[in-house]
DNA sequence: TTTGCATATAGGCATTTGCATATACTATAC
DNA sequence: GTATAGTATATGCAAATGCCTATATGCAAA
């Protein structure tokens, strides 16, 4: 699937695997994320089936850097995907609802001591998306070399990081309120 | 992390790799979820760490099984990992949102069809949530060997479910909505 | 002056995951 | 009578993922 992702914004422009990451890690972050080692591993893995072709450009004042095109093929096989409907519901893996369930016999002290500490965490994501104008999305955008019309797609997205969020926390404090009955 | 969902239940009572993907698929599916044969992986790697033991019950009628049974290691494990706090949020992968941030250039009348469908896929599973009394749950801890106080940490997690998917319909809402207001 | 950070690419390795396949018996439905 | 579903375990293989390490330069901060 991160095959997607480069291809999605390799459709664009032509990038680097660091630009990828960097681009990732300001957009897509919240739904899809990469390390850089397994982006340079895809992009490999991309070219060599021909769906982007690249060049290294030669710098004397910074690194050089590999620059991807994507081709023809790469292209195809992108509208190929976004034209298939997802017809299934993505599987969610949350580490804290698994610790959370077996956590009968732990500590309510320490429990509820995670959650507030996942709280925290969770509002500071929150103010993150609730920070981000759909100004700042069309400017990100325009630096990515996407058509303003994305602006709307992207900001879809960040609306549903907002909504999770305020779910999490609403969840959490839900969930602190009944523990701390238990022990009261 | 599967291995501490296969110690927390074997914590409760013995079981076979068949019941433990059974109970996973009524209890945890919906926050962590494996295959049958991830499963029958996990256990061997648990077996040869000595976290857990097994025997094989010979049947007449019914295929045989391998037993496992939590060893005191293995009960230690599963203590430590309890009573150490998350203090991360888990990252998110959501296909849905990858095709979406994608999607400006797709026909739109594609893209709501499919976020309809998605609509009712979630909207089914909100129902199973909003279905499922603390009584069904426990029963299900009874079933499972776990004591009553534990119902309520399971009926947390379906919480999270219940809230997770009136979330995301609320959203698929919110995008049908701006995109409708694009194509008028 | 040294430490660390940003830029830039890449290999190595172990673990996790997903998916397919094989085997075998029983019970139920058509 | 036959097909399918349920019970039960297990292997094989490929792909995805995560994390660590190596290399190299320039720049800014401590």
């Amino acid at each position: 699937m991160l095959k997607y992702a480069l291809l999605g914004f390799l459709n664009y422009r032509s990038l680097s695997g660091y630009d990828l990451k960097g681009i990732i890690d300001t957009s897509t972050r919240h739904f899809w994320h990469a390390d850089l080692s397994q982006i340079y591993k895809t992009l490999k893995a991309l070219e060599s089936d021909g769906l982007i072709a690249s060049v290294v450009e030669a710098n004397d004042d910074r690194p050089d850097r590999r620059v991807y095109t994507i081709t023809d093929s790469g292209r195809a096989d992108l509208q190929q995907w976004l034209s298939t409907p997802l017809d299934e519901m993505t599987p969610l893996k949350e580490t804290l609802l698994l610790k959370v369930f077996f956590s009968a016999e732990t500590d309510p002290v320490r429990v509820l001591a995670m959650l507030h500490r996942q709280r925290d965490l969770h509002q500071r994501a929150l103010e993150r998306y609730r920070g981000q104008t759909l100004a700042d999305i069309e400017q990100n955008a325009a630096l990515t070399g996407a058509a303003p019309i994305h602006a709307v797609f992207w900001d879809a997205t960040r609306r549903a990081g907002e909504l999770y969020e305020e779910m999490y926390i609403r969840w959490l404090d839900e969930t602190i309120e009944r523990i701390e009955q238990l022990i009261r």
